[in-house]
RNA sequence: GGCCCCUUCGUCUAGCGGUUAGGACACCGCCCUUUCACGGCGGUAACACGGGUUCAAGUCCCGUAGGGGUCACCA
């Protein structure tokens, strides 16, 4: 039975690489039956617990990663906020007090300072000498006669070498000697993360830990513990982590501005950026932002398409294959085919995998995925049964072009007859062109006589006006696109009219020649 | 600086002693075409370096270089 774990801190926020980290021990957990839990790693953290892991449950409630113990859905190990689990972090302290693993220490933050800088200007690794090292009660109560308070220190081998065997990266071996004696109890009592970490994933029966590699060094002082402690070791797996778009440093959420002299993530951003705007949504600077999940969930990707592209960001099946359904990844994932080096987070394969997730959707979960997007919007309103119909007749005629449900907001011009037009264009297509414009006049009358209005309707008529003045369809497409959207991309040309409808069209026409009219006098 | 990890096209990767080093994204060209997108066809592009081992090395071993992670009374 595999049990594995995620357990964030009470950060606010769901980091992208978190997110792969996850849906790795969530995959494993799934393929053999186990449990997935998630732990709320709060030790340090302060008042608002429950604001700061809001964003995170919903995160992952959007990926569809559902957990089988944790916050909101309890679980036969309560509580599974670390907070709350002090006394048991405490007694593992006593505990190791008493069997001589850890020592009580009267050291001051400045004098190891000292020591550590010796060290590293030496290029020595530092070990403490345990000068302040309590040795009986005695001591300790000298210790406390100066005026020093103490803490709990692991004491740890000074020889020998400690192997860990990764599921990852194989055998790792580490001296104990470079070991540092680590702080596990403050002298307040509250514990720090490596104890209360390694108590509560032997509480809470987890039997892979799969985390990310920067987690890697700790694990000697963790073993260390847990063994002390009489705890059979839990398997483990050290993933690489996602670097930043094209780099090989760790994605970090603080860099963003480095991260925006990269082009893709810059688009990437800014096209969020255009869809939050035209949604009038006043994103929050700090999450709004490619490194952090909320951000895919508010220009309307598509969640599947997330989770696929991170299964294979450091992982791959046959080198061929590149779309899972849930199904087949949980069928197929194995931590023995994780890649052992960092692979890079790279926003247009990420805008791919979407774009491909999003146009394999049917036409009805397309509109569905686009509803609340136009709604905010103001494209539609639920109420208006015609602004349904037009956004479904805009999903339809959009086909691929619409690579996530937020891209809906590109086609206002249909919804809407306030155009904001692309003024080269204008000037290029109708303004400076004589011809096509006197066309489009005739047209307009033209297409005002139509009977039926449909796409292949509008299609023959305007191929056949075309023939009467004996002119290309291509000398006139492009003014009567602009004319009629304002801008001079969209879906077929013809689609475009008979949503729009017969009279909007007509009006269309003849209110961008009154415009070119307006624009010249 | 100490310790540890990593190293195949720009990016994600396949490869587990013998391959014209394969696929995907991106890029370039051609075709399709009323724009855009899609699609089709084709193309550019990689084994960090140096030693071994071997008939044979991207694949195994050892170095070197480079990159990265980590060194808290944070998690």
């Amino acid at each position: 039975m595999i049990r594995t774990r995620f357990a964030p801190s009470p950060t606010g926020y769901l980091h992208i690489g978190g997110v792969r980290t996850a849906l790795f021990n969530w995959l494993l957990a799934r393929q053999s039956g186990g449990q997935f839990i998630l732990r709320i790693d709060d030790t340090d953290a302060g008042r608002n617990v429950n604001e700061a892991i809001e964003p995170i449950l919903n995160g992952f409630r959007w990926l569809g990663l559902d957990w089988d113990e944790g916050p909101e859905v309890g679980g036969p190990h309560e509580p599974y906020y670390q907070s709350q689990r002090s006394a048991r972090h405490q007694a593992a302290a006593e505990k190791l007090l008493a069997s001589g693993h850890a020592y009580r220490d009267y050291a001051t933050t400045e004098e190891l300072q000292v020591q550590r800088d010796e060290a590293q200007s030496s290029g020595r690794s530092f070990v403490y000498d345990r000068r302040w090292m309590a040795t009986d009660a005695e001591s300790a109560a000298k210790f406390e006669a100066e005026g020093r308070s103490g803490v709990v220190r692991l004491k740890m081998p000074r020889n020998g070498q400690c192997v860990i065997e990764d599921l990852v990266r194989g055998e790792v071996c580490v001296d104990w000697s470079g070991e540092q004696d680590h702080v596990i109890q403050r002298a307040d009592a509250s514990c720090l993360y490596h104890l209360a970490s390694v108590v509560d994933d032997h509480d809470l029966e987890i039997t892979h830990i799969v985390r990310a590699e920067e987690h890697l060094p700790n694990t000697p002082r963790q073993i260390f513990i847990l063994e002390s402690l009489g705890y059979t070791r839990p398997i483990y797996a050290h993933l690489p982590y996602v670097a930043e778009p094209g780099g090989t440093a760790k994605l970090s959420k603080r860099k963003l501005a480095k991260y925006l002299k990269n082009k893709d993530f810059a688009d990437l951003l800014s096209r969020g950026n255009h869809i939050a705007s035209e949604c009038n949504v006043t994103t929050d600077a700090d999450t709004f932002n490619p490194v952090i999940v909320d951000f895919y969930r508010e220009i309307g990707f598509t969640p599947h398409a997330i989770l696929n592209y991170l299964l294979l960001l450091g992982w791959s099946l046959d080198g061929v294959t590149e779309k899972f359904t849930v199904d087949e990844m949980i069928k197929h994932f194995t931590l023995a085919r994780v890649n052992r080096s960092p692979a890079s987070f790279d926003p247009q394969k990420l805008l791919s995998v979407q774009g491909d997730t999003f146009a394999a959707l049917s036409l009805e979960d397309r509109v569905a995925a686009t509803l609340p997007f136009a709604t905010r919007a103001g494209l539609v309103h639920e109420s208006i049964p015609e602004t349904m119909i037009l956004l479904r007749e805009v999903v339809e005629a959009t086909g691929d072009r619409l690579k996530m449900a937020g891209d809906i907001v590109d086609y206002r011009y249909v919804f809407s007859d306030e155009l904001s037009f692309d003024e080269a264009a204008f000037e290029k297509r109708v303004t400076g062109d004589e011809p096509a414009r006197l066309l489009l006049a005739d047209l307009a009358d033209s297409l005002e006589t139509c009977g039926s209005f449909d796409a292949p309707s509008v299609e023959a008529a305007v191929q056949s006006f075309c023939e009467s003045k004996q002119v290309k369809l291509k000398q006139i497409v492009h003014a009567l696109r602009i004319a009629t959207t304002g801008v001079s991309n969209g879906f077929g040309m013809f689609e475009t009219l008979a949503v729009i409808g017969k009279t909007r069209t007509v009006a269309r026409i003849r209110q961008a020649l009154v415009r070119v009219g307006s624009a010249t006098s």
